[in-house]
RNA sequence: GCCCCCAUCGUCUAGAGGCCUAGGACGCCACCCUUUCAAGGUGGAGAUCAGGGGUUCGAAUCCCCUUGGGGGCACCA
């Protein structure tokens, strides 16, 4: 049931990395295009010559990819050519276009060139401050004579391109927020659409390239709707067909303000660099500001795309909650497969060999092996280290202070890891079980009168250097009977050494 | 200063006039499981639906006002 009629877009400017904000808006489009089987199309708007780079770009396009969305029309890599038939879809590529329509609004006097200095406008937007008045362009060259334009050509001046703003109320229906109406009294007199040195500005180029490429859906953040009205203006004058509006609430930091990079981790990147996958963040992504309507929450981009409607889009701004996220994602790491996950793990395995944080690269085979036991304890990829990085590190720390249990005081601690180190010897170390290595400890415990706990407890300190380890005898058998004997050894020693 | 938008547990949300003594999830607190930590299970605290007026037999749901919060007012996008 795909429908030719609906088209919608992203359209970021690669002058950062790959914001949350963007990625939630391009999913959004995604979700809406693919729910209706309209097209998606992926649009660079790269005017901002000064502050573009193509790492940005590659940052973009390898994030959005990385969280599963694609598109049907844009450039599928960094510098890379075009897919669609309403190309180019980079704006620095479309220069003649904006030209064309700028000619045009010129021509039905829609628009005006203007020869304010920007000094001129800094003094009247001054003066407009201190009398608390809004500011608004005054209107200099509005009406200028054809005489007084070409006299200031004549001096050599070069004039910017303004929008002529008509007096009046400009309204659209707003797929989730209802009937909007901006009086143009409020926009701020008339707008520049082409700078002085002859690239045009964001409030035009996405009108002419919205409409070149037929966008039906306009689907952006709430931080936009103060623009539409201005665009609204610009379709109207050159006579295009007006697409629909959805604007969607805006994500927020844990202040209530727009989220920020000041305030919030806002870089794709840094989430994915911090071991959240992307079925965890498409995940908490669509649940910001849109729900099913039913109970369900853990929902995979198949199951989003499946239940997407715009109508059920939430109004209200959304605060970016971590917790959230990790518990979505420590949800989505339990449903991987075992190679899957152990794919996804290697390389925040080698990060902490490259920074020393563990000895060396485990095999997958003995990373496949713990992941019975570590699976269901990784809120995300890189906690892998933490969990069981002990196991990769030859020296341990073990703090005496930590080494003795509650109950038991230095003297009985080392008694009974001496009692746990004979018994472990005693085995013929020909398998070394979970299960073997169990009853034999716990037949000590009987006989001591100990608790479990306690010797349990001494024995996980001195062999990971850490109270909280996944289950004892696991993680004995991971680290092998030669590294168990010995740290236990150690541990001892260390426990002397007081 | 001006314009616009928003408002249900701390957070994300269900709710489109009676099904709501407001449901779920995260987080929090107990208990169960248990060698620690998780996971899982069970239960609990937590929202006079921002406040006030209407409309209606009946309002979280519709209207108005107030308050609070947010967004925007560039030769940025």
């Amino acid at each position: 049931m795909p429908d030719p009629t609906i088209r919608v877009r992203i359209a970021p400017s690669p002058t950062g990395q790959l914001h949350i904000g963007t990625a939630r808006t391009a999913l959004f489009n995604f979700l809406y295009a693919r729910h209706v089987g309209g097209t998606f199309v992926f649009r660079l708007e790269d005017t901002d010559v000064a502050r573009n780079t193509t790492a940005y770009e590659e940052d973009i396009i390898g994030g959005l990819h990385w969280l599963g969305i694609t598109w049907d029309e844009g450039p599928d890599v960094a510098g890379g050519g075009d897919i669609g038939a309403y190309g180019p879809y980079r704006q620095m590529e479309r220069l003649d276009w904006y030209r064309a329509a700028a000619e045009r609004l010129l021509a039905a006097d829609d628009a005006y060139p203007c020869f304010c200095t920007p000094e001129e406008l800094e003094a009247d937007r001054k003066a407009q401050e201190a009398a608390k008045q809004p500011p608004r362009y005054v209107g200099r060259c509005a009406n200028l004579t054809a005489d007084e334009r070409s006299a200031r050509l004549a001096e050599g001046r070069r004039p910017a391109t303004r929008f002529r703003v008509r007096p009046g109320v400009v309204g659209w229906d707003d797929v989730v927020r209802d009937r909007i109406e901006i009086d143009t009294a409020n926009l701020g007199g008339d707008f520049v659409i082409v700078r002085a040195d002859g690239t045009p500005l964001y409030n035009f180029t996405v009108v002419v390239d919205d409409a070149a490429m037929e966008i039906s859906h306009v689907i952006r953040g709430e931080d936009h709707v103060s623009n539409t009205p201005k665009q609204i203006l610009i379709y109207e004058a050159l006579g295009h067909p007006v697409p629909v509006f959805a604007h969607l609430p805006l994500i927020l930091n844990p202040d209530g303000t727009k989220m920020s990079k000041r305030k919030s981790q806002t870089a794709v990147d840094d989430y994915r660099a911090q071991g959240f996958i992307r079925e965890g963040l498409v995940n908490y992504l669509a649940y910001l500001g849109w729900s099913p309507g039913t109970e369900e929450d853990i929902l995979s981009l198949d199951d989003v795309v499946a239940r997407f409607e715009l109508t059920k889009v939430q109004k209200g701004g959304a605060r970016f909650d971590r917790e959230r996220l990790e518990w979505l994602n420590g949800q989505w790491i339990r449903k991987l497969a075992p190679d899957d996950l152990v794919d996804r793990l290697r390389p925040f395995l080698q990060a902490a060999v490259d920074d020393g944080r563990i000895g060396r690269m485990p095999t997958d085979d003995e990373v496949v092996a713990l992941l019975p036991i570590v699976q269901e304890r990784l809120p995300t990829l890189a906690a892998i280290v933490d969990l069981v990085g002990f196991l990769w590190t030859d020296d341990v720390p073990v703090d005496p202070a930590v080494l003795v249990p509650k109950r038991w005081d230095p003297a009985a601690t080392r008694e009974g890891l001496t009692a746990a180190r004979d018994v472990l010897a005693a085995h013929d170390g020909v398998t070394w079980e979970a299960d073997e290595l169990e009853p034999p400890l716990r037949a000590l415990v009987e006989e001591r009168g100990w608790k479990a706990g306690d010797l349990f407890m001494a024995i996980r300190v001195a062999t990971t250097g850490r109270t909280a380890t996944p289950p004892l005898f696991d993680t004995l058998v991971a680290l092998g009977r030669e590294r168990t004997l010995a740290r236990l050894d150690a541990a001892r020693a260390a426990l002397d050494g007081r």
